[in-house]
DNA sequence: TACACTTTAAGGGTTTTCCCTTATATAATT
DNA sequence: AATTATATAAGGGAAAACCCTTAAAGTGTA
C-alpha cells in the first residue's frame, strides 16, 4: 500500500487528484494540504510514501518544502507538479531532491505509472519535461563551447606553472619544485598575464576556472 | 522520404536494421557503413537526413565521427545506438552533437520512433537511457551540493571585497570604490585568507569559484 | 546588558608579485 | 634557411600582497 500526501493550493485540482487514486487499490491519499508548512508538519505525524507537490505554493513554495523536507524526512519520494514546464523549476526543484516531475495535463494512466516509479526508487519525468531538460542540457553545453572557443595556446611549461599557481604555491616554490630559476618562473607568469589579459593573479585563477583551461 | 545512413561494424545487426525499415514507405536507407572514415566521405557525396550510429566503432569510434561530422556537415542528425547504457557514453555523445540515444534491444516500433522524432527536430533517448542521465545528472548536483555544504560565513562587506578581488582590482582600488582606507580592505582580504584557508589571493579565487560562494 | 561578530583603521615590516629590459639555446613551423 | 614560439635566465625597481598586533565603534543576539 501506498501513503500519499497531496500538496496543491487549488482545491478542485486536489479532489481530482484523489478521485483518481481512488480507483488505484494499491495507492491511498492519507492527508491534503493547501499550503507549505502543513505539509511539513502533517510528515512528521504521519507515515508518508510519495507526496504530489505543486511547486507553485503560496506563501511557501514547492521548491523549500522540498528544501526542508530533505533534512527532517529524507526516505519520503517527492513528484512535483506544475502547470510549467519551465526548465529552471525543473532543474531547481530536481536539485532539490525531488525524484521526479510531471505536468498537470498528465493523464490518469500516466500519473499512477508515474508514482509506482518513484515508489519503486527510479525517476519519472513526462515526455515533454525530459524533451525540456534535455534541451537545456545541451544549450547549457553549447554555450560552454562557445566560451572555450576565444581562448589562447598556453604552452606545456606555461600550464605546470599556472596549475601550481592555482594550487597557491609561490613563485619561489613553483620554481623549486620544476628546477629552474625563481626568474624564469616569473617570466612564465608574465608570459601569463599577457596571453590570458590578466591583470593579476587573481586574474590568472579566474579566467582559468572559468574557462576550465587546464582540464 | 527520410534517407537513413546505417553506420555500425557488424554486417548483421546493420542488415537487421535495414530489412526493419524496408516495411516504413516514409525511410529510405541509402547507404550502409562499416567504419568511421567511411561515414565521413559518404556523407561528403550523398543525401543523407540521419545516420544511426554506433558507437563503438573501429578505428575511429562513433564519437570521433560525430565530432568530425559537426565540422562538414552540421544539418544531417544523429541518432546513436549503443550496446551500453553507460552515462560516460551517453553524455560524451550529446556533447558533440547527436540528437539522441538509444539502445540496441530497442524494438521495431520504438526504433521508428526515435527516427520519426530525431528528423523533426527533436530529441529521444530510450526510458533506460533517461534514467541514466537523470542519475548521473542528481549525482553530479549530490556531489557540489557536499562541497558547498562545508564553507565559512563571508560577511556582507568581506563578500563585496572578495568580488572585487576577483574581478581584478588591487587592495588600493578597492579602497576608493568602497570608499574606505586601504588598511582596512586590507584587514578584509586577511579575514577572508583566515576564513577561507587559503594562502595566498590564488587559492582565494580559487575556492570562491569553485565552491561558488559568490552566487 | 553583555558577549560575539563585523567594520573600521593603523603602524611597521617581510614577502611576493609585477614590470621593464635584455639575452641565449632550443624547438617548431614556414 | 629563416622566422616564430618556447624555455631558460638575470637585474633592478615599483607595486601589491601578506603578517602581526592592536583597537575602537557599530550591529546583532542571547
Amino acid at each position: 500500500m501506498i501513503n500519499i500526501l497531496i500538496a496543491d493550493d487549488h482545491t478542485m485540482f486536489v479532489d481530482g487528484i484523489d478521485s483518481i487514486l481512488k480507483t488505484e487499490k494499491e495507492i491511498k491519499v492519507v492527508g491534503k494540504c493547501y499550503n507549505g508548512p502543513d505539509v511539513l508538519s502533517f510528515v512528521k505525524d504521519n507515515k508518508v510514501d510519495l507526496i504530489l507537490l505543486d511547486i507553485n505554493l503560496p506563501g511557501m513554495t514547492g521548491i523549500e518544502v522540498c528544501k526542508a523536507l530533505r533534512e527532517i524526512k529524507n526516505e519520503v519520494k517527492i513528484l512535483a507538479i506544475s502547470m510549467f514546464n519551465e526548465e529552471s523549476f525543473v532543474t531547481e526543484i530536481l536539485n532539490n531532491g525531488a525524484q521526479g516531475y510531471i505536468l498537470k495535463n498528465t493523464g490518469r494512466d500516466e500519473l499512477i505509472k508515474a508514482i509506482k516509479t518513484v515508489v519503486g526508487g527510479k525517476s519519472y519525468f513526462s515526455d515533454d519535461v525530459t524533451q525540456t531538460i534535455m534541451k537545456g542540457l545541451m544549450k547549457q553545453r553549447r554555450a560552454s563551447k562557445q566560451k572555450e572557443g576565444f581562448f589562447p595556446k598556453i604552452s606545456r611549461r606555461e600550464k605546470e606553472v599556472l596549475r601550481l599557481i592555482i594550487q597557491e604555491h609561490t613563485t619561489q616554490e613553483i620554481a623549486k619544485v620544476l628546477f629552474i630559476s625563481l626568474k624564469t618562473v616569473e617570466s612564465h607568469r608574465s608570459s601569463l598575464l599577457n596571453k590570458m589579459n590578466a591583470r593579476n593573479t587573481a586574474g590568472l585563477v579566474r579566467i582559468t576556472l572559468e574557462n576550465k583551461l587546464l582540464d
